[in-house]
DNA sequence: ATGAAAGCGCTAACAG
DNA sequence: CTGTTAGCGCTTTCAT
């Protein structure tokens, strides 16, 4: 059987002390209310006798758990193994534990998992997996709960976020094609209901405009998901129509993924027949074939900014919510290149 | 400020019962307890009120907090996400909550890293990043902690445990080679102290030897970390001394990738001329240049049977320790091809 | 079948 | 400075 650890008051009757003693001794915050000998025969004992605090019961206590959710729409995409570790590390320094939960983009199952997160009595949230209009995140700030958002936001403006700018990288990765040579570009995005594919779909017809580019609706379409299948069924619905078209801007690594898996079931070279760009330059994508071109975000630094944030509004959690938005850097690779045919001479 | 949440008292009083008929009502165990039409009537206003249990108080009276701790070296390694992914999805359906914590590989962080999860009173724990010889694991079971070990195991053989059969995948990719017509065929390994590592290299070695090929140790480097940065160094050590060999076996997807660095910055081609093989089918590794031959290991399988094996244990702490050796299969790819040169007419 | 009372381990308010 | 007391929210004897 498990063996019953040392609590506070077998440290206490060991030290020939009250419990309370014991506690303040091994709180920062009333450790100079004790006798600075007294404390450290207390901290010698404790030590001796490995005893380590009872969150739970701290936690209930005090109502402070020490305790972050971090939830996440799939653990599997590759942009986010790097974000939780940053996360973690950020906050583990700071004496915080992660849990954990997948939602799997299971809308029903994103309330429970937060619902539960709530009744674990989490100090803070972090949320991946926010939609545009997202009852969850509103019932969080309604509730008072430290809320940072990671990498998509909501429409209203009043929620703490790390976020990439999204529209810039629209531009340099529309302005990289233009400056290869393109003139028909088609976009695969993501799904409306995210800010991410909302915003970046929005920046792709403004700035398609603003460059003097005929925006061919017939070559655009947006992904329900963030996923190569979803990649793949978009540009194959686009090719379907019209393969009148030298590039396709895509919002996002694994929708050019899906995008390079249609070109091959239709024997299209890339970049030879098609360029292809993609959006946040996820791990090993440089690897592959071609190596993609894209956009980079810092992903180590939006987790460590996420948690400092959440960190700060855990501290005060009145204080007004702030938006960190990173730039993206393009990171040119082998899936662009100048389009052949009649442009050429 | 967050509003506090309803508890039991307050559906009581609401119910114009004691707390503690509540607590039998919600409780499937004692439900029986109580009169049929009392329950209904206290599960009604439960579910109007919003309750939920407390989990802080309910596991600081009855030990038990559905709690369990996962505990991964590098959750950037592309093979952990789908496990943890699996995991958590098995784990709630039963009710579990995960926490993770990514040891970064630093020892020292391991131990304080479980310790935390041992403060707080995780049910159970899942360690993926496990030494062959390992103090923290004899120390969890010295004091009777729930434990799986996923991935790697230790040289003792009483720990319930996932794992692969590292001898099938190596004899397999072993004699991939060999029938291509490789004869002289380097290895890269990984750390030594991880039973991974260690099986490899042992089964390297054995079935080499089986097949009568001449097992040259300049050939033979065991890489300190499974890293690309350290599977590039550990090739070019090897190439340092001599380039007498048409294949590479590695011991895990990463070192292969750095194989793949080390003969790209020596201009050499693969598989034209030198054929590489890794270990676990990360994900994506069918897309790289060249696309990798290497063992499919089932990754969402490893993390549902460990979260079972785990949800056992934990039911049953005392029924002695399974293990599961799942079975990996050779995926061949791009990366591996007859050997040119000589033998070839 | 339900209520009363005690206590899990801890901390904070109040004494002294 | 240190001890006493009470209570966080829940479950579980023990009564009734």
């Amino acid at each position: 059987m498990v063996k019953p650890r040392a609590n506070i008051k077998d440290v206490a009757s060991r030290a020939g002390v009250h419990p309370s003693t014991v506690s303040r001794v091994l709180n920062p915050a009333t450790r100079s209310m004790v006798s600075e000998s007294l404390a450290q025969k207390i901290i010698q004992i404790s030590g001796e006798m490995g005893y380590q605090r009872n969150p739970l019961a701290s936690g209930l206590r005090t109502k402070k758990t020490y305790t972050v959710g971090i939830v996440l729409p799939n653990i599997s995409n590759p942009v986010f193994p790097s974000i939780v570790r940053s996360v973690e590390h950020t906050l583990d320094a700071q004496g915080y534990t992660a849990i954990l939960a997948d939602t799997g983009s299971k809308r029903r199952n994103e309330k429970d998992v937060v619902d539960n997160m709530k009744a674990r009595q989490v100090d803070g949230l972090l949320i991946a997996a926010a939609r545009r209009k997202d009852p969850i995140v509103d019932e969080c700030i309604d509730q008072g709960i430290p809320l940072v958002l990671v990498n998509r936001t909501v429409d209203k403006h009043n929620v703490a976020a790390v976020i990439n700018d999204d529209e810039l990288g629209i531009q340099l990765a529309l302005e990289h094609l233009t400056a290869l040579g393109h003139e028909r570009i088609a976009y695969v995005g993501g799904p409306q209901n995210t800010s991410t594919g909302y915003v970046r779909y929005r920046t792709f017809l403004k700035t398609a405009k603003k460059l003097g580019l005929d925006v061919d609706r017939d070559h655009i379409t947006n992904a329900s998901d963030y996923t190569e299948p979803a990649g793949q069924a978009a540009l194959e619905s686009i090719m379907a129509h019209s393969k009148n078209f030298t590039a396709v801007l895509t919002a996002n690594d694994l929708l050019a993924l899906g995008c390079y898996d249609a070109m091959r079931a239709r024997k299209l070279d890339c970049p030879q027949d098609i360029s292809v760009t993609g959006f946040n330059d996820m791990p090993y994508v440089d690897r592959f074939a071609p190596p993609l071109t894209t956009l980079h975000i810092p992903l180590d630094e939006i987790g460590v900014q996420a948690a400092l944030l959440l960190l700060e509004r855990m501290a005060e959690p009145e204080a007004p919510a702030k938006q960190l938005r990173l730039e993206p850097r393009l990171v040119v690779r082998g899936s662009t290149a100048a389009p052949k045919g009649p442009e050429i001479n």
